[in-house]
RNA sequence: CGGGGUAUAGCACAGUCCGGUAGUGUACCUGGUUUGGGACCAGGGGGUCCCAGGUUCGAAUCCUGGUGCCCCGACCA
């Protein structure tokens, strides 16, 4: 029986929803809003997890990892970070359960109150500097490059699977330096990271920017962002850089000896990427009939589905294949084979078409007698039957420029999705009837932009750093502008 | 936190109006025939009908009170 799914031109939200709980990514669990990831999905975030974290390394950083927990009071430290997290804590007030004295399951033991309440991370940029306060004394000491890989739970009031969720998983930075201008660096190396990660593995093409003041962190002086256009035309925040200024070291009075014996407060960064990038790569590249996967983060590449009659053929075309997979892991190329007899080879031909593997090699008794093999695209659901003489060599540049066509396919609807608009009326019209993203000069006020965001839903995503300086006119107030920014309806 | 749905087999649903001992598809198990795009036949197993009360000879169905989940809004990586 198929699985079916909703087409994107039905309910683009309902596919989504079909591709993430059919392909066997992750699904909703017994607890609001928290998901679990089943294996195929943790497959891929393990794929960004490696990728990411040798890119991290080779840019000088190291691991470590800090509580689950943060006492109440260290919240209360920085303002404006508190303000922005304060209404989606989860808080931990107790420390034991005990046996209802009625018999029915157990209760909060109400003695077992704790003196201070405990927040669950929703960041952690307050422990780490409560932390890094007993660790940095000199400029010696600098700077701390230091990440980590943890879960967080914001209580959100609405989830979606892998945009967001209650509890997810993602990597933090953080990092402490002596100097603003190497803190500014700093941020702006990491967006690059995420840059390059997400157009070179995720074939993602994203556009590096500033926040607006509104969109900004809590507690950040800058934030550089990666966004990127999903089908539907609607923008994701795929990751965030932010520079901090001296607002943590000032709240957590983490200062060093410079090099003149005066003590100076230190400068800050930090910078994360979550699950919500599987969201990102499942709505950039997929499509009606499931999965896309870049062949760089799919769990396996290549999937290879025997055609057989008798067991004596599936002996036969198991012999070849067993010939042929060292050679294609010995290019680094991840096979399956799927010589599971109780599944017929339609069956297997759909699933993992659902599931998105690049390329599939289908062998059966033509194949064996003619010395070939029919290699299946999942991009553009192409077929052809090659020789299997060399057929590692064909498959490691077919992975290749399947990597490169669907990014190329995604820039190209990016490209084609963003519009210059110069009058109110012709930006609500391009929101209302095409999407995407809109360049357009904004007075830079927080005021026009909450404005603009209550009258038609768009945000500015970004001011891209590669903006060129061009007068305008602010496209709601009329105000002069020096440059145009990015705005979209955003997840 | 407002509005709307929904809760019955692993999953998707019907049955509820009008009370009478729980059904379909799929998945699962057994056997056989099949296998180049989601096979077919036969047989079989599987359900505290969300929970707690109430009405009744009898409740998935009616009444009262809870709870979970989903969708839509305000808020967010």
């Amino acid at each position: 029986m198929a699985k079916e799914i909703t087409s994107r031109s039905e309910n683009y939200s309902q596919w989504y929803n079909d591709l993430v709980v059919k392909a066997d990514l992750a699904e909703n669990s017994a607890v609001r809003g928290c998901m679990v990831i089943k294996p195929y999905g943790y497959a891929i975030w393990e794929k960004m997890q490696a990728e990411l974290d040798r890119m991290f390394k080779e840019t000088g950083h190291v691991n470590a990892y800090f509580p689950l927990f943060i006492p109440k009071s260290f919240f209360s430290k920085e303002a404006s970070h508190v303000e922005g997290f304060a209404k989606e804590c989860a808080v931990v007030t107790h420390y034991r359960l005990k046996n209802d004295p009625d018999g029915k399951g157990v209760i909060v033991d109400p003695d077992a109150k704790l003196e201070e309440e405990l927040i669950v991370r929703p960041t952690s940029e307050t422990i780490i500097w409560h932390t890094y306060k007993n660790w940095i004394q000199s400029w010696r000491d600098l700077p701390i490059l230091i990440n980590q890989w943890a879960n967080v739970v914001r209580w959100e009031m609405r989830t979606r699977l892998f945009l967001r969720t209650a509890e997810f998983l993602w990597q933090e930075g953080h990092t402490a330096h002596a100097t603003q201008a190497e803190a500014i660096e700093e941020t702006f190396k990491m967006v690059n990271v995420y840059a390059n990660f997400a157009e070179q593995f995720m074939a993602l093409p994203v556009i590096k920017g500033h926040k607006s003041e509104n969109e900004r962190f809590a507690g950040a002086l800058d934030t550089l962002c990666i966004e990127a256009l999903m089908q539907d035309g609607k923008a994701l925040q795929a990751g965030t850089s932010h520079f901090l200024g001296q607002n943590f070291a000032k709240a957590f009075d983490v200062q060093f000896a410079n090099k003149e014996g005066k003590l100076e407060h230190v400068w800050a960064t930090s910078w994360g990427v979550s699950t919500r990038l599987m969201g990102a790569l499942i709505m950039a590249h997929s499509d009606d009939n499931g999965l896309v996967l870049p062949p760089k983060l799919a769990p396996f590449q290549v999937v290879i589905v025997p055609i057989y009659k008798s067991m004596e053929q599936l002996a036969e075309i198991s012999a070849k294949v067993d010939a042929i997979i060292p050679l294609l892991k010995a290019k680094g190329i991840s096979v399956k084979f799927d010589d599971n007899d109780a599944k017929k080879p339609g069956w297997k031909f759909a699933e993992y078409e659902l599931k998105g593997v690049p390329v599939r090699l289908a062998l059966g008794p033509r194949d064996i007698e003619n010395g070939t093999v029919e290699v299946a695209r999942r991009d553009n659901l192409s077929k052809e039957v090659v020789q299997l003489d060399g057929i590692e060599n064909y498959v490691e540049a077919l992975l290749e420029k399947i990597q490169q066509t669907i990014f190329n396919k995604a820039l190209a609807f990016r490209e084609e999705k963003t519009t210059k608009a110069d009058t109110w009326e012709e930006f609500k019209d391009l929101l209302t009837n095409k999407g995407g993203f809109i360049s357009a000069h904004w007075d830079g006020t927080p005021e026009t932009e909450q404005k603009i965001k209550e009258e038609t839903k768009a945000t500015i995503r970004c001011i891209p750093l590669d903006a060129v300086e061009e007068e305008g006119k602010c496209i709601y107030s009329g105000k002069p502008s020096g440059r145009r920014v990015l705005f979209a309806v955003a997840y």
